[in-house]
DNA sequence: GATGAATGAGTGTTCATTCAT
DNA sequence: AATGAATGAACACTCATTCAT
């Protein structure tokens, strides 16, 4: 009953390998069949094809990320909220409480990045050419609605109709800006401890830089 | 003797849009040369291989890519070195200076990128595969330098030597957003005007960043 | 018991589908067995292989339609033989009779194909690949010794000895046609009483078509 | 010069073999350019894909036979469009004559069927799986055009409208029945003289069942 | 009776590259 | 300066079949 799965886990494993070295477009089935010690028929009875051997590998990993990304700043964002309409100096201060929020959220994050270090370099270096190429795009949609909010409350906007092309550059800037201190810090750091701590500086060249923004007077 | 370099023209025409259409690594030489009317020889005469083409398409923009960066920030570096070793409120006042001058480079760099921005864009988004994919980590080296110069200068070091982990951590990390800023401009304006437009906010943005981070006392 | 059999019908009725909808050679087993709700092991339990599959599809209504056409076109045969010798006249209408038992026959032959339409056009039209893609020419060669017969009697003939090669080419044409006759019908009539209408017509081809043949002075 | 073409005649040679032996799905290209002394490679420098291939083997026999057919029927149908309207007798000996041009047409065929029996045979026996497997039933469309005028005048109707369902059926049947006798002598006889002989008969056959047909009272 | 696993040979097709002419 | 021809290795994928359990 266990070595029967053995084959399967030694697929993924090479797979993994030959993912990582190569990149998903350069990965060759049949090589990851050789170094498992299988024929490529033994591969595609269980899985449907490259893609979904990928998939294999990244799903589980991907759904977990998806998951914490969407709760947590869609619980934000309705917080945030509250705040539209208040006077600056309020705001201001909600939104230091917000970016305090955020520093727990980003913390969380972190720590899931580097619980699937190598998954998640996968799928953000090595994944080109397959379906989740787009994956670092994907997650700024979700952290750029969560971040209109917090905006539109820093700015002291009535409403979002408020906001211009230049605020909506910015915005999508910013929310890429934070995927890619997620990303840098998961490429970059060699684990959590590192990573936990490089945040901090981080995270106040971000907030700083919302501060810039929203007093920007050009 | 003229319709001798209009093959080579044409060849690199037709390489430019399959390139752009489908990245390095899925472009068919055997296409391009179908679409240059062509067949793959003469590819073969004027260029060694595809990294050749393909370098021919991109090498002269990225020259001056690199002059523009290098000149200008290793300028920058000498003048800015003369503040290390001065009071903080001098540093600070020069930092303002130095972002000013910032700005002009970076009004100059967005400039280049828009005088070439298909090029550029094949440069950033469609070259994995080929020898310039790390194109943007190699701009990186180049402003990181000078970003360190700042630092010290900001800090209020008395050398490099001080830096710690954590100060070259965040240093590459705004070097590293530095060069974002320009690939975020290039790939989501349309036009130069536009470009600039938005750089104001991004260099707010950046620059609040910077005093994020110097001031951070975690 | 009962639920052992059911695998085996299911596996019949996904095959039926399958072989039908792309014909022997296109046909995958995998497909087959996906579509059961079961693996290829438990198709290889029940059937030895490919064509034998096929064949516990067609075999019953195949050696039915065997029987048909060589019990009554061999009963013929025998009844027909009596003419050989006798003078032209009574030969042909001994030959009217003849033809008018063949239509009985025919009638026969088309409803059997009308109860089994899709196994006959699993036959006819999708066994190519398979041991059973001569089907139509082993029919032929059941019926052209029939026809050898009738046609000895109507031309006056003493013995089979006198068929030159032509009376040969002829007969087998002539049994040709007669098996395409019901092949046609099976294929383009859509139930058995627009099949037994059409034939009259097809009958009356035939049968001035053999007048015209035996007539033939060329 | 010359041996720079002998590649592909090669190939295409091999094809023949490969093609007239397997049928056109179980032919390997692999096998072919085996065969040729080549790569597959070298193949595919010469041919789109393996339906090109086949197309190349057969494009122009089909073509020269698509003009005798097309030609010499449509002529035929202008012809006989006149007698519509006329008495029967008057039909009947037009008709009697259509038949003889008809077996002027019908040698023209045989003789150009044998000039290219080969590839003849492998449209006819070979083509399953390609684009010309259906060749049989467009000759029958282009032949049934012609033989509805003829019917027409032949029946006395005044117009196509008349033509009942029944009609319709035994004029496809016919049209299928004359493009038979193409492929049957086509793949029973060895040369063209018997081919020619043996035509004798059959038109016979033809002609007495079209006036059995004609005749016809249920 | 049936599964789950695996084989091994095969498929058509594409690729960058080479080279004599 | 360019062609036409060819290579040879690689690609993802499918197939009917087998067999221990």
């Amino acid at each position: 009953m266990e070595n029967e799965k053995e084959t399967k886990k030694k697929l993924l494993e090479c797979a993994m390998k030959e993912f990582s070295e190569k990149g998903y477009m350069k990965a060759s089935l049949r090589n990851i069949c050789k170094e498992a010690g299988v024929t490529t028929g033994a591969l595609y009875f269980f899985f449907k094809d490259k893609e979904d051997l990928f998939g294999n590998l990244v799903a589980e990993t991907l759904y977990g990320l998806d998951t914490i990304i969407e709760n947590h700043f869609i619980e934000e964002t309705t917080a945030t909220k509250a705040l539209a309409g208040g006077d600056m100096s309020v705001a201001a201060l909600a939104a230091a409480q917000g970016f305090d929020d955020d520093m727990e959220i980003a913390r969380g994050v972190i720590r899931y990045l580097f619980k699937h270090k190598e998954i998640i370099d996968l799928l953000l270096t090595k994944s080109q050419g397959s379906c989740y190429e787009n994956l670092p795009d994907q997650m700024v949609s979700k952290v750029e609605e969560h971040y209109t909010s917090m905006y539109v409350a820093m700015k002291g906007y009535k409403s979002k109709r408020k906001l211009t092309k230049e605020d909506k550059f910015i915005i999508h800037w910013m929310s890429h800006d934070q995927i890619d201190i997620f990303i840098h810090i998961a490429t970059h750091c060699k684990n959590v401890n590192e990573g936990e701590k490089q945040m901090k500086n981080m995270m106040a060249y971000m907030i700083g830089g919302w501060y810039g923004v929203i007093n920007n007077k050009y």
